[in-house]
DNA sequence: CTTGTTGCAAATATTTTGCACCCAT
DNA sequence: ATGGGTGCAAAATATTTGCAACAAG
């Protein structure tokens, strides 16, 4: 499939930096990550790497739209890959387990609850915090 | 109207800063406060009052259920008193401004896809950013 | 070549913690 | 009086910036 989520179109320069971190998006099983996670899984691949570089790269990427920055409940901002289809997010307080959804309804509302006040919507963020209750949760039932 | 937001019925003791946080919450014209808000009103009001001690009663306040915090777009932390009635945020992205809203249909949607998914729901945060267009809003149509 | 990019170190920003003293109960 | 609470300073975290060296176009 042609270009890896084309650099070139963005104007940025293809890097290495550049390159691994976008990589790391596309391949890893963690769709969601900080920039503590890419460093380090970075530096573990001996690609030489400073923190501030991943920083200065991941704010490049959301200016140009590669990827979506998410503040969930922490401190700190997490990662993913902007593939287009927007979905909202389902956070386990227990084990951090991450799922997404998207509803039609709820955009629709949405929408109207902008467009009554004569606002114009330009984007929306929506977490929802559980227990998911998965066998493997390591908190499962933390008490009774 | 009784004591207001009762302190004592959350183990901490009624002590100078405590209170005046809380009356800050319960006065200010703002509703969405940050640790760094308060502190400076404070000063400015002339309490001798420390950010450490701020913070503090921030995070117990969150605890015992006074306040909310919320992350929003940027990387700091606001408040915002707990009246009980659950709603979510539209925050313009030129000015800042800030109203709530509440509805329904959205609630039951974030259930049912919890639900079906045999998560527990514990909490959610939706906050719609929008163009406020208001008159005086100082970016208002920036351009065109 | 020339300008954008990088790594490093230092600077910021936000929040937390250790500690000796202080004050509500 | 006594255990929780406070201010201050220092630590911890997260992120940004200055700068000289470097590399992509």
């Amino acid at each position: 499939m042609s270009t890896p989520t084309n650099l070139k179109s963005t104007g940025l320069k293809a890097t290495l930096p550049r390159l691994k971190v976008l990589e790391l998006f596309e391949h890893s099983t963690k769709q969601h990550l900080t920039a503590e996670d890419i460093y380090r899984m970075l530096i573990a691949d001996d690609i030489d790497i400073g923190l501030a570089t991943v920083y200065r790269v991941l704010t490049q990427f959301e200016q140009a739209g590669l990827l979506i920055r998410h503040h969930f409940d922490s401190d700190k901002a997490v990662y993913e890959l902007n593939v287009g289809q927007h979905h909202d997010h389902l956070v386990c307080l227990q084990c951090g387990h991450l799922e997404e959804f998207f509803d039609e309804e709820i955009e629709r509302r949405q929408k109207s609850i902008a467009a009554e006040r004569g606002f114009t919507i330009h984007d929306h963020s929506l977490h929802l915090y559980v227990d998911c209750n998965r066998v493997n949760c390591p908190h499962r039932s933390a008490i009774k």
